[in-house]
DNA sequence: CATTAGATTTCGGCA
DNA sequence: TGCCGAAGTCTAATG
């Protein structure tokens, strides 16, 4: 992961390196002392105080106190921004439309800069049924075909996490992803990019969608890559709630 | 202001690190690789990936990826910690009561840590949306139209409260619905269902929704029951607007 | 402590 | 893009 972190930075640096985390679409997090101002669906007013700023990659923007779950003030995603310094104060606006509505930052001194460029391909499964399917996985290979034999989980490539690694009865390594839902061209990207990644190896790599079913979408681009499809449903109940690895209270 | 930046701290100094912050009821920030886990109102589960950590003060908790303005995860205040560390990595539990339910974080590596003590004493002044629009058409009842006379708010019905009822100049009671944004034909059916409470009394009603706009759907279900609707905008002014030193563009 | 209604609700799905 | 409905909604107010 690339990162950059800036302590204590005059009004230029910060306004320098908002700009470079806007350029590299990175993750940007400053402590700041500021003062805000919202207008659009409503109308609101911040004092001046210390709190944390956020901004994300898809134009989020966020401000927190060091108190309630939701964000003093916010602005949703695709939101636009522009930067602005004056007499030693930072000026951030992001502007969205539709609705039309501002949400700009007077920052007047900046303790703490940081952006990052993460890796992070995994979305929330809701019910946890991603991780049940590969334990079932592991527990019955066969379920993906005869003689296939998983060796790893949560193998990191520089395109994230696999979920499963494997060798099929000829002993070709195959790479899993796993859907607990009806998957679409999404997950097939995904799986592309995890044998790009091997592909540097010169070796033949299976790559392997497995969901209980796919879009027709999918499945194009599936065959157009020779990778395959596997449909396999999710086990039905959370059996056994609580030997998770992440159990670790009593 | 007091606060704290380590970067690629060890899983012991992380712990410690964590632990320190809680001790000072500070604003803790992580930007970590992590897997996440909840349960409680529901079960989710979340694979490996970078992220943003930050456990306030009140003892929110919120996890947040590269994308959208919600974190992906998160508990409200009043959850309580306990960390604790394993074959070099970190985990933190955040139990609530009331619903009971828990946030679990195993914490794999840890690019920065950072925690402050801040001053933020001012909290948000905001306007704009029903409330205002209520004391907005007390003061000025012509708005909705001529000879409009308001008599109470929060008006009790066996349907719910009432935002203004009133007279018309004819003497007509007069049912107002105010929504401050764009009206969907759920507010319609709310002020049918008002109106219905008041036919009882084999009296003409009037019901009129205020809303700044409403739809296409609204508008035919309010002729269809004739009732009807006044567009009035929520009023955008702050009861004490201070010269604001924000205006930096234009 | 339970219920209720509003929110700069946000978010996803679908027409 | 607009509209509808759900959400681990959150939050403040009220009984």
């Amino acid at each position: 992961m690339k990162y950059l972190v800036r302590e204590n930075p005059e009004a230029i640096e910060t306004l320098e390196l908002i700009e470079d985390a806007f350029s590299k679409r990175a993750f940007l997090i400053l402590i700041s002392c500021c003062r805000v101002k919202y207008e659009g669906r409503a109308v609101s007013r911040l004092g001046l105080g210390d709190r944390i700023l956020i901004i994300k990659a898809d134009g989020s923007f966020l401000i927190h106190q060091n108190r309630n779950l939701e964000p003093v003030n916010w602005q949703p995603p695709k939101t636009k921004f522009k930067t602005m310094i004056k007499d030693d104060i930072v000026y951030i606006k992001g502007v969205r439309r539709y609705p039309n509505e501002s949400l700009e930052v007077e920052i007047h001194k900046t303790y703490l800069v940081s952006f990052f460029i993460g890796e992070d391909t995994k979305s929330l499964e809701l019910a946890g049924y991603e991780e049940d399917m590969a334990d079932m996985i592991f527990k019955n290979p066969d379920l993906i075909e005869e003689g296939f034999r998983p060796t790893s989980r949560e193998y990191s490539t520089s395109q994230g996490f696999i979920d499963i690694i494997g060798k099929d009865k000829n002993g070709n390594i195959t790479v899993l992803e796993l859907k607990s839902r009806h998957a679409g061209v999404n997950a097939v990207k995904q799986l592309k990019r995890y044998l790009e990644d091997f592909e540097d190896h010169k070796k033949f790599v299976r790559g392997i969608l497995v969901a209980p079913s796919i879009t027709e979408d999918a499945r194009e681009l599936l065959e157009e890559n020779k990778m395959e499809f596997v449909s396999l449903e999710p086990p039905n109940e959370l059996k056994r709630e609580g030997n998770v690895t992440l159990d670790f209270y009593r």
